[in-house]
DNA sequence: TAAGATTAAATCGTGCACGATACAAATATA
DNA sequence: TATATTTGTATCGTGCACGATTTAATCTTA
C-alpha cells in the first residue's frame, strides 16, 4: 500500500530549498562573474582575499567551510589566471600563504557593482529591507549551528 | 589605496551563507543516505517519485530546478542501481520516463525515519518551531522569486 | 503538406565538492 | 632526544552542476 509520508515532500523539507536557492543565486551571479572571467567559488575566495589579504589554504577553507582537495586545484586555476600568488610559508613550510597579485586587488574595482547590479536584476520590489535583513541574520545563524554539527 | 567596500564583505552576502549552508546540510544527511547508498541528489529524485511516481525527466527537472545535462546521468547511475526504470514514453518519443522499481519503492520505508533522525541530530535545543518555520517559508518564496529571474 | 520553429533528451567539456589517502613538517610525549 | 601524534597541503576517484551543442520528434505555419 502507498503510505503517506509528509515528512519526505519536498515543500517540507529545509535541504531543499536550500540548495535549490544557493544554486539559482549562483546563477544570477554568473552573467556578472562572466565578465571577471571568474567563476562563483572563485569569487569568493576573492572576496576572502579582498577582506583580508594573504590567508593560508588553511584559513581561508575556515572561511568558506571548504578543505584542502577542494581548494587546492581552485587555487591553482586563480594562479594560472594571475589573480593570487601561492608562497610557502617559510616559518612553517607545511602552509602555503595566498595573497593577491595586482591583478586581483584590481578585479575589487570592478566587482563593487556586482551587488548593486543583483539587487537590482533581483529585487524589482517584493522585498522587504528589514525582512531580508533578519532572513540573512537566521542563516548565518543556521551556518553556524550546521558547521558545529559537522565537525 | 585600500578602499573598503563593506557590500563585498562575506558577512554581508546572501549568496555564501545559502552556499555555505546548502553544502553542510548536504553534509549533515550524508551517514544517514550513505546507509542508503544513495547520494543527496539521488535522494531528492526519490522524494520527488515517491510523491508523484512516474514522471518525465523535464518534470522532474522541474520540480528540482535542474535540466537533463544533470539528470541524464544521475538517473542512469539510479537505474544502475535498480531504484528506477527508464522508459521512452510511446504517445511522445522525445519524452523519457521515469518510474520507481520495487526497489525504489522500498527504500521509502528506510528512508521515512530520515527527517527525524536529522532533526535529532541537528535540533539539540536552540530551535524555535514557528521560527524554523518562518524560515522555511521565506526559503520557498526565495527560490520561487529566484526561479521567475533565471528563466 | 512541406519548411521552419520548438521541444525533450542526450552528449561533451570544465569546474567544483568531497571522502579517502598520502606525505612531509611541526608538535607532543615517553 | 627518539618516537608517536597532529597538522597543513596535495592527490585521486566519483558524482554532481551547467553552458553549449546535437539529435530526433513534435508542433506551427505559410
Amino acid at each position: 500500500m502507498k503510505e503517506e509520508i509528509p515528512e519526505l515532500y519536498l515543500e517540507n523539507q529545509l535541504c531543499f530549498p536550500l540548495y535549490a536557492a544557493s544554486r539559482l543565486t549562483t546563477k544570477l551571479y554568473a552573467p556578472y562573474l562572466n565578465e571577471l572571467d571568474i567563476t562563483y567559488p572563485q569569487y569568493l575566495v576573492l572576496m576572502a582575499l579582498w577582506q583580508h589579504d594573504s590567508q593560508s589554504v588553511k584559513e581561508i577553507g575556515n572561511r568558506l567551510y571548504l578543505e584542502s582537495n577542494t581548494l587546492t586545484p581552485l587555487l591553482k586555476r586563480m594562479e594560472q589566471k594571475g589573480l593570487i600568488q601561492r608562497t610557502r610559508s617559510t616559518s612553517d613550510e607545511r602552509t602555503v600563504m595566498i595573497s593577491l597579485t595586482e591583478s586581483g586587488q584590481d578585479m575589487k574595482e570592478k566587482a563593487k557593482e556586482i551587488p548593486h547590479k543583483l539587487i537590482e536584476s533581483f529585487g524589482e520590489g517584493s522585498v522587504n529591507e528589514e525582512e531580508l535583513f533578519n532572513f540573512q541574520r537566521a542563516l548565518f545563524k543556521l551556518v553556524s549551528t550546521l558547521n558545529k554539527r559537522t565537525v
